[in-house]
DNA sequence: TGACACAATGACTACGTATACAAAGTGTCC
DNA sequence: GGACACTTTGTATACGTAGTCATTGTGTCA
């Protein structure tokens, strides 16, 4: 006999209406004098429908206690009206731009499905899950996703997209902002200021925005005769950044400029050079990376680059929700610019 | 004939492996040769299955490119390993609650759906797109939410829990931080470091969480002598503090503290005041509350309580996962203390 | 040897919806 | 009046899986 059924469905139990949340566009039906078709155009293509009908339906949808059953859709239209996003379990410009898609998506009716690793080895299972749910788009965020799991996304026929992630450019359709670029501007800027030494904080050097915007930095430098050391915080953390400070004071001379890879961690050493006496801008200057709202609270005021994450995440969205790409070709690598935003971390007192 | 099938299932469209990620495990059970039936048991209670067969499936499995489809699961099962969250689209708190979900349901294997809304008349939105996922839990976070819309989620038989929403508390089952008595801890502090006057500066003044904590301040000080005038910053955000600030130094006498609502706004007044030639902790004490990382950074260092957010968590999830109450009950109302931080905000330099 | 518990597997059906197709009703025009 | 286009509704089926029940094999014990 198959399934035990669930709940009764006797006209009693109808009749003793709500509670009982079991209720089916077959049930809608009956009550209505439809057929099951009816009732779901009604809900997902009204205009197929005469007026008098639909409101028939509508009201005993209603007096029923009706809700279409979005899983039971998605099954069969193949469609889910979700997003998912593979994205780090910490750091704040993660979760700023999480909060970004959210929004955006929500305004186009979509949700999103968060699927957050602690560990860059729990990416795989991360990838495993969303595999799984057969969403609409999958947004591939964090640079600690590796080269062999970008491939494996591909040929996957959902479409991905790759965010801020400039190692998957070429192998995934991809959107980043100009990294290289931005950190090129912020260099220039302090070029312009008259430093004549320099040294760059990264996050975690194996990651790819580390790379790349290290070297925007160190060219732009380098053709200024600026030479660039590299220092690795450890992490893409207020606390990194804070311990990572230290390390400056201890050279024998210091630098005239720091350049940090995150605002995050830009925080923490501007936070840990105050902590070792060191004044900023009037012992050096500082610039950040990402244009985080804490870099323009009065605080701390942070000489950045800002992305335009809203732009960013709105192409991104783009690359899902268009049109497919045909296999062959190779996928498109949309690239942002951002925009410099100087403030007091780089505003000589003097001079 | 129905549906017209997707894509070829001719032996041939199966032999060019992969690529047709529209593999099933109908598929997988021909290449094997078993039933559906197995190759279903292999990937949900592979101990029901001989070692030998599961092998041999799981082999064609991954000859095949097969992914369970969790949609189809889903509706079979009537579990979506899904929780869904209704929360604001802005405010470092939520953002910061967020992400605690997501990484604490991945823990336990399920995921987080997202639903954001922009204002508080979204909420109906959202909570209607909700209904159609038959989630196997829901979260409710924001003050925002009305009476009338917490009582319709009782009815459905989906479990949720009200996230830090006092309103809800005896509505549905909940999960806060002891607003009150964490307010007027801070209060007592305040007294105790010997303060005369006060203010208190909200985010919205209709939000539940703003009354009690409100409450909790305004009880514990009048019981030591001092007043503490109302004012409202209009929102949760930096910006609402920065601007809220002046208002203070207008007044003909500068209150001994001033007690801020939230965290964020806090940075803000903090900022404001600092921008007003107004010295914290010099010309007058300041207080949190939420303990965003923020607070905890050395350029803010802001007393303020600290919400034990992984606890609350936990907590939250607990109520969802557990054993379904009687409809009868009253729904829980789990209350968690939090901890008071004290930074330099209050630490008087002279006395 | 037969009775029985137990493991391994398969046939069948249902979860709740959307779509292709057919059928019936309505109006227009020659 | 019939041919035609068009609207409105219904019938039948499929999306991909999991659970129920029945069936077969395997070992244990009297």
């Amino acid at each position: 006999m198959g399934d035990k059924a669930g709940a009764a469905s006797s006209s009693l139990a109808r009749t003793q209406s709500q509670a009982n949340h079991r209720v089916t566009s077959v049930d809608v039906a009956a009550e209505s004098g439809v057929s099951q078709t009816t009732v779901a155009r009604v809900f997902s293509s009204p205009d197929k429908v005469s007026p008098a009908t639909r409101e028939r339906v509508r009201a005993a949808a209603e007096r029923l206690g009706y809700v279409p059953n979005a899983i039971a859709r998605s099954l069969k239209s193949q469609r889910t009206n979700i997003v998912g996003a593979v994205v780090p379990a910490y750091g704040e410009y993660w979760q700023s731009v999480l909060a970004e898609f959210s929004r955006q998506l929500a305004e186009r009716s979509y949700q999103l499905l968060v699927f957050s690793f602690g560990t860059p080895r729990d990416v795989d299972g991360a990838l495993a899950s969303v595999a799984q749910y057969r969403l609409d788009g999958v947004v591939l965020a964090s640079a600690t996703i590796g080269q062999a799991q970008l491939v494996g996304m591909r040929s996957s026929e959902r479409p991905s997209v790759a965010f801020n992630q400039p190692a998957a450019e070429g192998v995934v359709p991809s959107v980043s902002v100009d990294n290289e670029a931005g950190m090129a501007e912020l260099a220039e800027h302090l070029v312009k200021l008259g430093i004549d030494t320099a040294a760059y904080i990264g996050g975690v050097s194996s990651a790819s925005t580390d790379q790349v915007r290290y070297r925007g930095a160190v060219q732009t430098l380098a053709e200024n005769g600026v030479a660039c050391p590299y220092i690795e915080a450890g992490a893409y953390t207020y606390d990194a950044g804070y311990k990572a400070a230290p390390q400056l004071a201890q050279r024998d001379r210091l630098p005239d400029a720091v350049m940090v890879g995150s605002d995050e961690v830009a925080f923490g050493v501007l936070d840990g050079l105050a902590n070792a006496g060191i004044s900023v801008p009037g012992d050096l200057l500082l610039t950040g990376f990402d244009g985080l709202p804490q870099a323009s609270w009065a605080g701390y005021d942070l000489t950045t680059l800002v992305q335009t994450t809203d732009v960013l995440v709105a192409r991104a969205i783009d690359v899902l929700t268009g049109p497919g790409v045909d296999p062959g070709e190779k996928p498109a690598s949309i690239v942002v610019p951002g925009s410099i935003r100087v403030g007091k971390t780089t505003r000589k007192s003097s001079a």
